[in-house]
Formats: C-alpha cells, sequence, structure tokens
RNA sequence: UGUCCUAUGGUGUAAUGGUAACACAGCAGAUUUUGAUUCUGCUUUUCUAGGUUCGAAUCCUAGUAGGACAACCA
C-alpha cells in the first residue's frame, strides 16, 4: 500500500497541511490564459494540478485568465479545453477571471474606500520614471493624495466610459521605495475600451493580473495556488491583496516551468511561427503544443509518463528530448500495431517462386500485447525492399542483402541474392533472387540460419502512401540561451516528404488515432487530411537505432 | 552593484543529520524472424571555503555561479 515514491515539495507542502488539519480537501486550478495553445510547458503544469487534487482528494478547477480582451479569443478556449481533456483530465468547473469582474470592480473599490489605492493620471512613461529601478527607490507623485471621494469618483468615471484609454489607472497604494519593484503602487486596474469574448463591451476597465489572479483564487476557495517561478516576487502582492481585501487566503506555490532541448516554449514566439507560416499553423506535427504533438502521434498516457518522470522542483531545468522520446516509444511498442511499408523501394524478383502466384504470410500484429493477433500479408514473386537493405559491397557487420548473401523475409521466406541489375548509369535497379520454400516462416525446416530480417511488401499488392519525416523544429539544444533572432536556428530538414511509399494493403484499413510501428522504420499515425485514395503518415519517433 | 530564488553524474530527480541512489543519455555484451523490444554489466555525481556535530549533500556563515524582478502582459 505504501507508496515508496518519494514526493516532491509541494506534495510536502499539502501532506504537512493536511495532517494539520489546516484543510480537509484541497482545491487547486489549471489557469491559462486563452490566448495560444496549449504546449509542453503547461502539460506539466496540467499534470501536477490535476494530479494532485487527484491523488489527495479535492478539486481543481479550469479558469481561464481572461483579463485583457485584446489578445484573448473565444477559438483559444475552445482548444485548450479540448487539450485539457485529451490529456486525461476533467476540470470540476470551468470558470473565467471575467465571470468576477463586477466583483473584481467592488474589490478596487473597497480598496480604495480603505485609503489603499488612488487614481493616477501620469502616462507610462512617467509612472516608469518615478518608479525608480531595483537599487534606486521610487517616488510619490501628486496623484497619490487625491482623496477617497476624488478616487471613488474618477474610477466610477473611468468604468463608465468617460476617460480616454491610458489617460488613468488605478493603482495599489502600498510604497515607493519597496524593495520588491512590484510592490511600488502597482496598477491593478486600467483602461480599455475593447470587446471582451466574454462580456462583449459590458467594461471598458479591467484589472490587471495582480488585480484578477489572487482574487479568484480566493474567491474559488483554492487551497494551493500554484505557479511557475517568474511569479515568485508577485506572491508578496497576492498576500498584500488578500489581506488587505480580507478575502479566504489561498496560498501561492511555485515551481521551475519545463524547458527541454532543441524546443522553444515561449507562446509569443510559437504564434510567430504560426503567423510567419513557418510552420503549417498550431498543429503542426514539429510544435510543441498539444494539438501538435498529438498530430504527431504522441498519446496523452506517454506524456503523463513524461511530466511524472520529470519531476517538479525550484531549480531552472533543461530536460532532454530524448526523455520525452523515449516515454513515448516505452508505451508505443507496447501498444502499437506492427505494419510494413517500403519507404525507398528497390524491386526485388524471386525467380524460382511461380509467375502469377500469390499466398497469404500471416505477421502478428505485435508480439508485445497478448491477443494482438495478427494480419496476412499476400506475398508474390516481386516484392519491394528498403533500398538501403542492399549493400553491393557490405562492410564488416552487414546483415542484410548483398550479393551471395542470404536475409529472412519478415513472416516470409529466406531468400539469397544472386544477382543486382543496373542501369546503364550504374544504379542497383533490381535484385534477382531465389528463395527456400522450406524457410516459410513459423514452419522453418531449411536449417538456414540468418541474422537480418528485412521488411517488404508484394508489389502487385502494394498500397501507395505519403509519409512525413519530422525531426526537431530547431538545431540549438537551449533556446532559452541564444541572443539572436530565434529563426537563425531553425533546422530546415525539420519536415521531410515522401510522397510515394509502398504500403502493406492493411493499412488500406488505417484508422485515426490507432498507432502503427512501421517495422525497422518508427512509430506512426494517419494524418487527419488523409483520405481513402491518400494516405499519409506522419513519424511520431523513431525506432532506437543501435545500428 | 539592491532584493528574491536556486546549486547533487552529460541531463533530470531522490536521499528529510547516519553506506549518495533511480531514470534518461552514453559505452560494452547476451538474446532476438524488427540491428526494435528484453536482459546483463560499465563509465560519470554532492559549487568553493570556513563552522556546528561522533557524523553534513542535508544545519549555520561567507563567497562563487545561474536565474527572476524596473509591461496600462499573464
Amino acid at each position: 500500500m505504501a507508496d515508496e515514491k518519494s514526493l516532491n515539495f509541494i506534495e510536502e507542502i499539502i501532506e504537512a497541511d493536511l495532517a494539520a488539519g489546516k484543510y480537509k480537501n484541497i482545491a487547486t486550478r489549471f489557469p491559462p490564459e486563452p490566448n495560444g495553445y496549449l504546449h509542453l510547458g503547461h502539460a506539466k503544469s496540467i499534470c501536477l494540478n490535476f494530479g494532485l487534487s487527484q491523488k489527495y482528494g479535492g478539486k481543481t478547477n479550469l479558469r481561464f485568465d481572461d483579463t485583457n480582451p485584446v489578445t484573448e479569443e473565444t477559438e483559444y478556449v475552445e482548444n485548450i479545453k479540448n487539450d485539457v481533456r485529451w490529456l486525461g483530465f476533467e476540470w470540476a468547473e470551468e470558470l473565467y477571471a471575467s465571470d468576477y469582474f463586477t466583483q473584481l470592480y467592488e474589490f478596487a473599490a473597497k480598496l480604495i474606500n480603505k485609503g489603499l489605492a488612488y487614481v493616477d493620471d501620469s502616462t507610462s512613461d512617467e509612472m516608469a520614471q518615478q518608479k525608480g529601478t531595483p537599487t534606486v527607490p521610487g517616488k510619490n507623485n501628486k496623484y497619490r493624495d487625491r482623496s477617497i471621494e476624488e478616487n471613488l469618483k474618477l474610477f466610477t468615471e473611468m468604468k463608465e466610459g468617460k476617460h480616454a484609454d491610458g489617460s488613468k489607472v488605478l493603482r495599489a497604494k502600498i510604497d515607493m521605495g519597496h524593495v520588491n519593484m512590484l510592490m511600488r503602487d502597482p496598477v491593478i486596474y486600467r483602461i480599455k475600451h475593447a470587446h471582451h469574448h466574454r462580456t462583449g463591451d459590458t467594461w471598458c476597465v479591467y484589472p490587471m493580473y495582480d488585480f484578477a489572479h489572487g482574487q479568484s483564487d480566493s474567491i474559488e476557495n483554492i487551497t494551493h495556488s500554484i505557479c511557475t517561478l517568474e511569479f515568485v516576487p508577485h506572491r508578496e502582492l497576492y498576500n498584500w491583496c488578500i489581506e488587505k481585501l480580507e478575502i479566504y487566503p489561498s496560498k501561492q506555490y511555485e515551481f521551475a516551468r519545463l524547458n527541454m532541448t532543441y524546443t522553444m516554449m515561449s507562446k509569443r514566439k510559437l504564434l510567430q511561427l504560426v503567423n510567419e507560416k513557418l510552420v503549417n499553423g498550431w498543429d503542426d506535427p514539429r510544435m510543441p503544443t498539444l494539438s501538435g504533438i498529438r498530430r504527431r502521434g504522441y498519446t496523452p498516457e506517454s506524456l503523463r509518463e513524461f511530466c511524472d518522470k520529470i519531476g517538479v522542483a525550484k531549480r531552472d531545468n533543461l530536460i532532454d528530448i530524448s526523455l520525452l522520446e523515449f516515454c513515448v516509444r516505452d508505451q508505443l511498442n507496447k501498444s502499437a500495431l506492427r505494419r510494413m511499408v517500403v519507404f525507398d523501394p528497390l524491386k526485388v524478383v524471386i525467380t524460382n517462386y511461380e509467375e502469377g502466384k500469390s499466398e497469404l504470410m500471416p505477421s502478428e500484429n505485435n508480439t508485445e500485447a497478448e491477443n494482438a493477433g495478427v494480419r496476412q500479408m499476400p506475398f508474390s514473386r516481386e516484392l519491394w525492399i528498403e533500398r538501403d537493405d542492399f549493400n553491393e559491397n557490405p562492410p564488416k557487420k552487414y546483415f542484410r542483402l548483398a550479393p551471395g548473401q542470404m536475409v529472412r523475409l519478415k513472416s516470409g521466406f529466406i531468400i539469397k541474392c544472386d544477382e543486382a541489375i543496373k542501369d546503364s548509369a550504374g544504379n542497383v535497379t533490381e535484385l534477382r533472387c531465389t528463395y527456400f520454400p522450406e524457410s516459410r516462416s513459423g514452419h522453418d525446416t531449411s536449417g538456414i540460419h540468418v541474422k537480418g530480417v528485412i521488411h517488404w511488401v508484394s508489389a502487385q499488392h502494394a498500397v501507395p502512401a505519403e509519409i512525413r519525416l519530422y525531426e526537431r523544429l530547431f538545431v540549438t539544444e537551449d533556446m532559452n540561451a541564444i541572443e539572436d533572432d530565434f529563426k537563425n536556428h531553425l533546422n530546415p530538414n525539420s519536415l521531410q516528404v515522401l510522397s510515394k511509399v509502398y504500403a502493406e494493403p492493411e493499412l488500406l484499413n488505417a484508422k485515426l488515432g490507432e498507432h502503427y510501428q512501421f517495422l525497422r522504420m518508427g512509430y506512426f499515425v494517419l494524418d487527419p487530411d488523409s483520405s481513402k485514395g491518400k494516405l499519409m503518415f506522419n513519424r511520431t519517433v523513431t525506432l532506437r537505432d543501435s545500428k
């Protein structure tokens, strides 16, 4: 029963809280801003927040942090919900910071009434000027001394649309000399005459993050509000607001966000890739977005396993992308259906096999999974094999086909290469081989032992398909460390399209969402753009290659 | 020349004052009708200097290094 796995620092806090009787149940939230698509970094946060409430009993809300109407859209909301569900989690309540706009407005008025907020007419430049620097304290300005009555009047006018964007803001009155820059009278409300994706034109003043997030947590009685390290300095302000507003004391905890080698996780830059058409949309299989990675063929199980393996801590990290690949291979190895597809075809003619004859060879769908069964592969005199599986001048440890050398056709027969036919340019165009009838797979009485086993497809039964081979989007290991334009680091070979490969006919029945291992080539999924007449497969990940 | 956070193999994460471990990666070898999988073995670790202690990765002090903070973004 005892879980031997050690706890991460947040679990330790929760267990201590629970042991102290501080809470009966915990409540967390996943708070995306609907201004982009979810990526792997969000997956870490989702698994953490939802995982915690599952483990300790409690709930997790999905709350959209939609306080900035100019960047946020409903399209993003729908995709975010879809991604969270795909990852395997269901939220207790679907909520929006905008649900609380009225309450937040009243909170602001309460602060004014307590003499803890004021309307400032300064321009943003002036405010920046007055704010000082991390080593130089800021200065009070004349607006700071406005009376409560005047502040109330002006704030009401702001709400009523009597003032232009940028002409006034509401600021918390804290301490312009505070060591924490965020405590130097932070802006808590600004004027934006903008259409909001949910509240429409009801509001023209919108709360800032620091005056919405903690309050939303509090309204929802969130016990553990978990965010990333860059919010550490915000915690002081988070607590200040809760204290002065005298509302439910949610607590904020910070963990280090996920960074991965050869991957860029910035939403802003991902948006740029999409807008500048450097990728084919948010769900391009090269993107680290959940929708991209899903289209690539990654499974939610493997992502959850990955998030579990990377752990949760407070130090900056750079996770090797090979760990992600390991997780998906590990899962797909157990579940993916095996199929044979020849990418770079070379014709093989079996000279001692009867012309016009064909027979069905059973082949296992997956030896790693019980009851996966077999499918039938037609075998005939003319086959396609991988051009790479023949070598005219084989090196020492080459186990495949070479003049005079034998190889096993997986689930078929052992063949021997008698002759390589070449065109006038000297390119090998065809192999003449003989087969050993008594070497039939599963009934081999030939006594011949070969080390090499290759995949193949019967030429007359082969089905054409398109294959998309993906590699990492960037060539630079640590994309956070670069100083120049990130576009200089794009991998020019991140997508390679093989427009005509030969697939075994069983693949005519390929279904969306079903995962395949193309023997010796990697894991693949059908692309949603596929049609009956045109099969298209995306490579999820290669097989491990120790050749 | 401020405040805060962090520091354990190549990369991550454990060890909660008592033998530094696990995973990935890498390197060997065995098995294999996928050069996959599986199995076995190996390489490589506590930032530095003091202090507390019988005993320190762990506690204290100082230093060093990395990161965060000066948006009407979140």
